[in-house]
DNA sequence: CGGTATCCTCATTGATACTG
DNA sequence: CAGTATCAATGAGGATACCG
């Protein structure tokens, strides 16, 4: 921790706060894990992403993507007209975000393991 | 990062994935902030705590206050029935976010402070 | 103090189908 | 390939009031 112990007094509400403004940024279902598929692997089509995001739908896809390019974490490029082709990207800033989805992916690792090795066993 | 800069394929969605895990545990609209007010200041009560989190509702924060008990986050303590009293602090599963909680506020400092200011010079 | 009970509204998701 | 349109369903969040 460098600077940021403890947060100010008015990060509880009246002001603007770094962490309830980060939460509002990626605290979307399907956020950390779509800016985690553009992370490890880079540039992406549509496609790609939809595959690589099992189980979510062109239409939730395509809305969370415009959320991320608006909130200027996800970059979006045309690279061809004539077969239609486009890619996807993390922004530098999408990128700073690594850090914070690491250690949410570290948390999960051990915390909810034991979970799912009960689960295991009741099956 | 220690053995984490790579998530296996499972991941997107057919198993079990520790970032989707970790994403539905604290993704609710106060979870963050709720966790952060125990994270630097430990026990408080009900209503230090709605105090601490203005905006919320006694209904939001109990059901968040219920959730996150449930999912062993945070852990209730009555300390007296006569004047009714209870305590909420963090379980140590709960302390173990501080890191992934410190990221989101890093990010927040490093990334929003910009579109701030520039709210600040269009008013 | 520490919550519940209601009721209501809006946002998010999902399934399905269709388009340039 | 890369989406949009539509519509239905769910559910989170909020306002207000009341209870042990």
């Amino acid at each position: 921790m460098t600077d940021d112990e403890k947060l100010p007094a008015w990060c509880s509400g009246e002001g603007w706060c770094p962490l309830t403004a980060t939460a509002g940024m990626i605290s979307k279902k399907w956020h950390p894990v779509i800016i985690h598929r553009l992370l490890d692997d880079g540039d992406k089509g549509f496609n790609d992403l939809k595959k690589e995001v099992s189980g979510i739908s062109s239409k939730v896809l395509s809305e969370s993507l415009d959320d991320l390019e608006d909130k200027g974490i996800v970059e979006r490029t045309v690279i061809s007209e004539k077969p239609f082709r486009v890619k996807y990207a993390l922004t530098e800033r999408g990128e700073g975000l690594e850090p914070a989805i690491n250690e949410m992916i570290k948390w999960g690792r051990e915390n909810m393991k034991e979970a799912s090795s009960e689960e295991e066993s009741i099956v």
